[in-house]
DNA sequence: TCTGGGGTCCTAGGACCC
DNA sequence: TCTGGGGTCCTAGGACCC
């Protein structure tokens, strides 16, 4: 392993929330929770004032609004999301090309890669340490000035270390674990700290007695995978005695692409899932075109009433990106499953994928011209008439749905959002990040004078604003 | 109070081939 | 007439992560 802690974890703190807080004037320091807001949403992220009432990620939303039933509830806003990610991203470049993103906020930086990576080589250890804390620091205070938001960051000589570090850090803070020290950090923690550590393996490990790392380090390899299995197993068993070689590895090719949908209401027709599934194929096309990507394997999940889950998949002879084979293959697989009960979730997948090259590209244009040329109308006019409505036909003129958190446009009041809807009101927030806490107004949902509008950057708070 | 949506990796059995 | 081992691919399910 590295003589320094030179890979950095960077995490950014309860992010959605932070970023809401920050857009939004009106809820700073106060409970905020963002998720699903349906009858089966889920908690996504909440600002620490909610997690004082008890309220964690993955909690069902309905469980939230008890524990706390004054935080203001809001969707995601993805796209705000995305923009201050790659901000934040593009200011982990700087120190070196090697950088992972594990998530929209989280990523590893590996300094010794970096312009820092000739210094930290020629450094000894006090000085090597000063060094990165110094960097960890600047980083912090870059992101904070960048973005109004705090991150926390663990540095240590391994991937896992660095995790740990962060983790610790938070909220707001920098944990450096001193080489030689990893064990020592480690030991007293429950093995749920361990990366791979979910419920099931913490139970299995339980029932042999073991509850906190450095009794998983007591045992031998061979002991942990009788307990755990082959891969899981050792694993497991490097990991609780600090030992993590993994390299930081700049973003691979994803493998797969999937969408899913739960329902509010339970489906229980079987056109309903066939025209579901449809739309479902529909998206999941859009997105493999957008990656440029191509797949061979088609997976169809299905959540039943009860929550058992179960999937079905068909690999084809080639791969495809065309909506129709795809749409088509979900259809037969949905044959082989049993509606009973009615269906919670949907799900369509596609996987083994393949680079659409230029060649490729070209090939299946010349055959999607030579099928329309060759077979005509018949084809296509049959497969419309086969496919059940669409929402469109059934349902032509949708009301605009005003979603929580969701930014608008007034064009006499200017910039707000959303804070609430129903009985045909919408209800507005009219402030920016960088005005003050703002005054509310409730307007006719159909008020043409309301627009849904694209998100404000933030801009850092001046001196006056800080806490 | 009731469980999202997007992924990754691993395991195991059966088919099939040599 | 009975009996092989190994490798690869496909399918299904499960654990885990954010």
């Amino acid at each position: 392993m590295r003589p320094l802690p030179s890979i950095l974890h960077l995490d950014m703190d309860a992010f959605f929330a932070s970023v809401e807080q920050a857009a939004k004037p009106s809820l700073r320091g106060k409970p905020v929770i963002v998720g699903g807001l349906g009858q089966r949403g889920v908690v996504s992220t909440c600002s620490y004032e909610a997690r004082v009432f008890g309220v964690r990620s993955a909690m069902a939303t309905a469980v939230a609004r008890r524990l706390c039933p004054n935080a203001a509830y809001l969707w995601p806003r993805f796209v705000a999301y995305r923009e201050i990610s790659e901000l934040v991203m593009a200011m982990l470049r700087e120190l070196s090309p090697l950088v992972e993103q594990l998530s929209v906020d989280e990523a590893y930086v590996d300094l010794a890669a970096g312009p820092y990576g000739p210094v930290l080589a020629e450094a000894t250890l006090a000085e090597g340490v000063e060094l990165i804390r110094a960097i960890a620091e600047d980083l912090r205070a870059d992101i904070e000035r960048a973005t109004g938001l705090t991150a926390s960051v663990g540095a240590a000589s391994s991937k896992l270390m660095a995790k740990i570090g962060s983790e610790q850090a938070k909220p707001n803070g920098l944990v450096l674990v001193t080489p030689g020290q990893e064990r020592a950090v480690l030991g007293p923690l429950s093995v749920r700290a361990l990366p791979g550590v979910g419920p099931a393996t913490e139970q299995a490990l339980r029932r042999a007695g073991l509850l906190t790392v450095a009794e998983v380090a007591d045992q031998s390899e061979e002991e942990l995978v009788r307990l755990l299995g082959r891969a899981h197993g050792s694993g497991v068993a490097l990991m609780a005695r600090g030992l993590d070689g993994r390299a930081v590895v700049p973003d691979r090719d994803a493998k797969s692409v999937s969408v899913e949908d739960t329902y509010e209401v339970d489906l229980m027709e079987r056109d309903q899932v066939l025209f579901e599934l449809d739309r479902l194929a529909a998206r999941c096309v859009r997105r493999l075109k957008a990656a440029g990507r191509s797949g061979r394997t088609v997976v169809i999940k299905v959540r039943r009433f009860d929550f058992s889950t179960l999937t079905r998949s068909e690999t084809l002879p080639g791969p495809t990106d065309d909506a129709r084979v795809i749409a088509d293959t979900a259809r037969r697989l949905a044959e082989q499953v049993s509606l009973a009960g009615g269906i919670r979730l949907l799900g369509v997948g596609v996987s083994q994928l393949a680079e659409y090259t230029q060649e490729d590209l070209f090939a299946q244009a010349a055959a999607e011209l030579a099928e329309q040329e060759g077979e005509g109308g018949d084809e296509s006019d049959e497969s419309d008439a086969e496919a059940p409505p669409t929402a469109a036909a059934v349902q032509p003129f949708r009301e605009q749905v005003w979603l929580p958190g969701q930014d608008v446009v007034h064009a006499e009041h200017g910039r707000g959002w959303v804070q609430g809807s129903g009985v045909g009101r919408v209800t507005v927030r009219f402030e920016t990040p960088d005005s003050p806490p703002g005054r509310v107004r409730t307007f006719r949902i159909e008020d043409p004078a309301l627009t849904p509008a694209e998100p404000l950057p933030l801009r850092p708070r001046g001196p006056s604003e800080q806490p």
